[in-house]
Parts: C-alpha cells; sequence; structure tokens
DNA sequence: CTGAATCCGACGGGATACTG
DNA sequence: CAGTATCCCGTCGGATTCAG
C-alpha cells in the first residue's frame, strides 16, 4: 500500500509490496485520514482517479470494520467527515512497517519480477 | 494473514485483519516456509482446502516476484521444493507486525462488525 | 456535494478432470 | 508427486447515469 514518498505516484513502490490493507484503497484512505477528518471530496483529490463508488465502498468496508466513522454535517451543502477511529489509528503501526518493507525492498522485487520477466533460467 | 496461535484455523483472528500479504494464501505460504524448505505436497497439509491450482499460482508469482525460490529435484520420484530467499525472509517481519495488530485488536474488529451488522445506529 | 444504481470487463479462486 | 486445463461463478473496480 502506498506511503509517503510518493504515496500516489502510480509508480509509488509501496504499491508494488505484497502487504496490501484491505482492497486497493483501503490503505490510502487510511493514510489520508492519519492527520485528520477528511471530507468525501477531499479524498477523491490525493486518491487520483478513484471513482464515487470505489471510494464509496472503501469506506464503507473501513466503517463497518470500525476503524474510520462517518459524520454526517446537515447543513447549507450537504457535508460528510470521515475519521479514524482509535482502532483505525492504531492499524498506522503496522502499515508503517509495511512501507518501510516496500521502502527497503522494491527495488529487489522489480529486479526478481523483470529477471522472471525477461528472461527464464536465473 | 494467518498466524501462530491457529494460524489455519478458518476463524483465525489473523484472517479478519485488513492487512494482506499478497494473495488468499500468500502469507500462510510464507510462514509455512518460516522453518525451512516445503514440498509442494507438504505445503498442501497446513493449507487445508488448498486447490492445487490455487497454490501453484500463489507459488508462482511468490517466485516471481523473488520471495521464495524454486528447486526441481529429478529423481526416482519427481520432488519440489521450495524456500524462502532473503527477501523473502525479510517480508516476516512487518508480516511479525501486521500479525500482531491482528492477534489484539481482531475482537474490536468482530464487535464493530456485529454491530454495523445487526443494529444500523450506533 | 455525496452518493446510489446499473452495466461491464478482468480477475480470483474453487471444483473437477487429466497428464508426465 | 506435481502440476496443467477447463469450467464457472462471485467479486473487484472502472465508466456512466441518476438522485437527494
Amino acid at each position: 500500500m502506498p506511503l509517503d514518498p510518493d504515496m500516489f505516484d502510480p509508480v509509488c513502490p509501496s504499491d508494488l509490496s505484497p502487504i496490501r490493507i484491505g482492497d486497493k484503497w483501503a490503505g490510502m484512505i487510511v493514510r489520508c485520514l492519519e492527520q485528520g477528518p477528511r471530507r468525501f471530496s477531499e479524498l477523491r483529490v490525493p486518491l487520483r482517479g478513484i471513482t464515487a463508488k470505489a471510494l464509496t465502498k472503501s469506506l464503507r468496508t473501513l466503517q463497518r470494520d470500525g476503524l474510520i466513522e462517518r459524520t454526517s454535517h446537515l447543513g447549507p451543502v450537504r457535508r460528510v467527515e470521515y475519521e479514524l477511529t482509535p482502532l483505525g489509528r492504531s492499524l498506522l503501526q503496522p502499515m508503517t512497517a509495511a512501507c518501510a518493507w516496500a521502502r527497503e525492498h522494491w527495488e529487489e522485487l522489480l529486479d526478481a519480477r523483470e529477471a522472471s520477466t525477461g528472461g527464464r533460467r536465473g
């Protein structure tokens, strides 16, 4: 799952990691919420390319599992915010370990893939 | 991903974790190889219910990414062994962190799920 | 703005049968 | 023993459209 260097870069090292948090977007969402509550639209910015459907689904799953909390502010304009629960924040710990691994080893990963892609026989 | 307590128990806490290693079986396979090389058939035992197809696929992916190594011993009976590469072993570190998280928080996870399953409105 | 509904192609993964 | 081949269905996730 994406992390810090260029968390949302399409060629982000962490995206190569065999370690994943939930579905395709869950890890990134959690990271996005690390610094505080975010609105639906705000989340769509860093998660370039995510569709409303995909975002909604990931959000629902995360919410169901008690990792994030959804707050709907009814006002002149509709406003919904999502934020990490304590449980969700506790997840940051292992995520960090996973991210660190990815950052340290993604080149080896790529090397191995290229080696098996190009020439069989190592 | 499954881990120690009852790594392959269908209700294993770690299986509830949002943190996953590769595909459905990859994490378990890596853990199975933690203590040394294992044969194809040997892997199928703890991975109760895995089909040859699924095992082969996971193994190939792991191999492609340089996490495990495949050795084919041609002899009277065919024998193929798989073992972790140094890169694969390095993955055990973050996996352990993920497993620890699952062991500590799976009850909260379940609570949250049941709460949202049974009664909307928390 | 925050979704829900629908359509659709790609992939995952189980069952079963077959092979060297 | 160690796979491969085929079928099949459920889910993932993107695109598009509609609604409160």
